[in-house]
DNA sequence: GATGAATGAGACTTCATTCAT
DNA sequence: CATGAATGAAGTCTCATTCAT
C-alpha cells in the first residue's frame, strides 16, 4: 500500500465541469438575450446566425454548439417569454382575492411587461408571425395558454357571483385580442407613448364586455 | 431582319391597344390571385417568385414586367384585399339605418368574408404582420382604416344617444382586436367549424362592452 | 380586318429558344468538363462547387441552375462516362468476328481510352469511391454492366467452341478486376508510363485464365 | 493549490505506470476498433471525430490526445489492417511447402479473413481508395506488398518448376486484383452469401491464368 | 411584352481542431 | 490525461433580381 501526496489543482475535475457548466449557461443566456436584439433589430427573416453571434460575443459556431439552428434560438426565446410572462401574470394574481382585481393584475402586468421590452414585444407579437409556418402551431398553443388564463378567471368570478353567467371562452379571446391589438398599435405606431396609459380606457370597455358595471375614466394608478 | 405581313382580327389599331391592355390588367390579376395562393400557402418568407410565376402560368420574367419585385406584389395583395373589404363593408353599412345594425352588418360581412376565403384571412391576419419590418408602416394604416371605419359608425351612434357617450377610438381598437382574434383562431384552428357561428358568442360582449344591453345567446341567423 | 406589316426580329421566339437550348446544353457540357479536371485535381472531397463555377466560366448559381447539386454533377459525370465507355467498347467489338479478337479489342479500348484521360481513370476509379455510400450502390451496377459485356462475349466463345466451358460469370469478374487494378496502379504509381503497355503482360494471363493457348509476349502491336 | 493524501492500491511505482501504458494502449486500440466501426458505417467522408470519440467511449479531446487527427486514425487503421492481414498470410503460407498449396492458403486466407469481418472489408477496400489524395501514396504501397507477396511465392514457384515461367509481377497484380474485385462485389451486394465460397469458381481461373492444370469444380472444402 | 438562363450576395450549417479547466 | 465548450474556415445551397434573346 502507498501513501501518495498528490496536488489537486483547484480546478479538480468536478469543480470545472461545474465552472464549465456556469460558462456554458451564461453563454446560453447570452446568446437568447442577442437573438431578442437582432430579431427585434431587424426581424427574424433578415436577422442572420451570424448577427447574433457578433451580438453575443460569440462564433458562429459557438450559437450552434448551444442550438440546432436560427429556427430553434427563435422557438426557444418565444418558450421564455413566454414562460416569464405567465409566471409574472400569476404572481400578480396571486396577490389579489377579488376576481375583478385579479384581471386587473393580470392585464396591468402584460402591458406593464411589454412597455418595459418593446423590443420584445415586437419579436413576440409580430416577428413570431413570420419566422415560418412550423411557428404558427406554436403560437397558436401560446395565445390559447395566455387565453386560458383569462377564460379561467373570468370562469371563477363567475362561479362567485361576481359576474353574470357569461361564455367566459370567448369572453377571454375577446379579451386577449382586444389586448393584443393595443400592444401591436403600440409596437406599430408608438402610441400611447406609454402602453400603461392605455388601460384607463381600455378597462371599461373589457369590464363591460362581461356584465362588470364601471364608471368611465377610472384611472389606472388606482388598481 | 424579317418583314411578314400579319392579319390582325381586330377592325381598329385602338381596340388593339385596348385589348392589350385587357391582357395585362388579366395577367396582373392572374399573378396576385396565383400570389396569394402561394403566400397562403407557404407564408411570406418562404414563397418564391418561381413559385408565383408558376402558380400564374406566367415565367419569372413576366412577373417582374408587372411588378417590380415580391414586396411589391405582397402589399398589392394586401391593398387589394383591405380595399374590396372595406367597399364591401362600406355598401353593407349603406343598407342599414340603425347604427347598431349597421354595426353587426360591418362585423358580419368581414366574417362571411373571410369565412369564403380563408387563404386570404391568412395572408392578411397572419403574414401581413410577420412579412417585415418594411410593410408595418402599410400594416398600421390599415389596421387603423378598419378601426377608423368601427369608431366612425360608434361616434356616430353615441351622438344619435344610442349608446352612451364612450371612448371610441379604443372601442373600435377593441372590437377590430377581438375580430381579430376570432378570425387567427378560425385559421390556426379550423374551429369553429364556419368562422361566422363565431359572431353569435361574440357580439353580445361587443356590444356590451359598449354600453347596449343584450339578452344573451341571441342567435346569429337573427341578425 | 387590318393588314398589318410587322418586322420580326432575326431573334424571333422559336429561334431564340433553340438559340438558349443550345447555350444551355452548352454550359451543361462545360460544366461537366469542369467537373471533370476540378475533381480529378482536387478529388470529390476537397472539389468545391466554386471551383467547378470557376473552371467552367459560369457563377456558383449557373452550376446550380444546371444540376441539383454536387453529388448530382458527379453521377452525371460517372454516368456519362459509363455510357460513352460503353459504346466506344461495344464500337470496337463489332469489327471482329473471333470472340478472341472481340476480347482483345475491348481490353485494349479499355485500357487505350484511360491511358489518353488518366483524369477521367482517376475520377471514375478512385474519387467514386470516396464520393459516398450513396456512389457505391450505383458504383456497383456500373462494375456488372462492365463485367457484363466480358461474361457475354465469354459465353458467346463458349457457345461457338472458341473455349472450353467455364464459369463464365466469375471469369468476367477475373477479367475485370484484373483490368481494374492495373489501371488503379497506373493512376496511383504511373507505371506503365503507356498503360497500354499493360497489355502485353496482361493478355496471356487472362486468356490462359479461360482455357486459351497462347504464346507469351506477343505485342501488343500485333492485335 | 489543495493538497491531498491518496493510496494507491498498487504496490509499486512501475507498476503503476505500467498501467497507466496499458490503459493508453487499452484506450488507443479502442478507438481504432470505433473508427472501423464507424468509417465502415459511414464513409471516411461522412465519419466526424465526434462519432469516433462517441463510439470509443471517449471525448473528442481524448481522441485528440491519442491521434494528432482523423486522417491519422484513418491511416493507423489501415496500417493495423494491412500488418495483421500480412501476417495471417504468412502463417498460412508457413504450414505448407508446395507452392501451389501456399497459394491456395494465402487466397483463401484473406477471404476468410474478410468473411469475418465485413466491416474491414469494406473499410479497406472501398474507403480506402476513395478517402482523398493523401492516402494514395501510403495505398499504392499497401497494394504492392500484398501483390509483392503472391509475385514472390509465384517466383518461387517457378524457380521450383512447378509453373511455367510467367511474368510474375503482371501475374500477382492480375491475382490481386481478381481477388479484390470478388471482395468488392461481396461486400456491396452481399453475394456469395459465404465470402469462401467464391473461391471454388475463382481458383481454376487464376490457376490456369499461371499455367496450372486444373480439373474445374474441385470444391474449396478439400483444400 | 415574354421568357428563362444566369448572376451573386448571403444564408445556414458542419466539423476538424484547439484549449482552458 | 480527459473533457467538451468554443472557434472559424469552408461548404452547400437558395433565390430575388437582371437581361440577352
Amino acid at each position: 500500500m502507498v501513501v501518495a501526496i498528490v496536488r489537486i489543482k483547484a480546478t479538480d475535475a468536478s469543480v470545472a465541469f461545474t465552472m464549465q457548466q456556469t460558462r456554458a449557461r451564461d453563454r446560453h443566456r447570452r446568446i437568447l438575450d442577442a437573438a431578442l436584439r437582432v430579431f427585434s433589430r431587424r426581424g427574424y427573416r433578415d436577422a442572420s446566425v451570424d448577427d447574433i453571434a457578433g451580438e453575443s460575443r460569440t462564433s458562429k459556431g459557438g450559437v450552434y454548439f448551444h442550438f440546432p439552428g436560427k429556427e430553434a434560438i427563435f422557438l426557444a426565446l418565444l418558450e421564455r417569454t413566454a414562460t416569464r410572462l405567465l409566471e409574472k401574470i400569476e404572481e400578480s394574481i396571486a396577490f389579489h382575492d377579488d376576481p375583478i382585481a385579479k384581471a386587473d393584475a393580470a392585464l396591468l402586468t402584460v402591458l406593464r411587461t411589454f412597455a418595459r421590452h418593446r423590443a420584445l414585444a415586437r419579436v413576440f407579437m409580430l416577428e413570431a408571425l413570420g419566422a415560418g409556418r412550423d411557428f404558427h402551431q406554436r403560437m397558436a398553443e401560446i395565445r390559447n395558454e395566455f387565453t386560458a388564463v383569462i377564460q379561467r378567471h373570468l370562469a371563477q368570478a363567475v362561479q362567485q357571483g361576481v359576474i353574470e353567467p357569461i361564455d367566459t371562452e370567448i369572453a377571454g379571446r375577446v379579451w386577449f385580442g382586444a389586448l393584443n391589438e393595443v400592444i401591436i398599435n403600440w409596437v406599430l405606431s408608438g402610441r400611447p407613448e406609454r402602453l400603461e396609459d392605455a388601460y384607463a380606457a381600455l378597462r371599461p370597455l373589457l369590464m363591460r364586455s362581461v356584465g362588470v358595471a364601471v364608471q368611465p375614466h377610472r384611472p389606472a394608478e388606482e388598481l
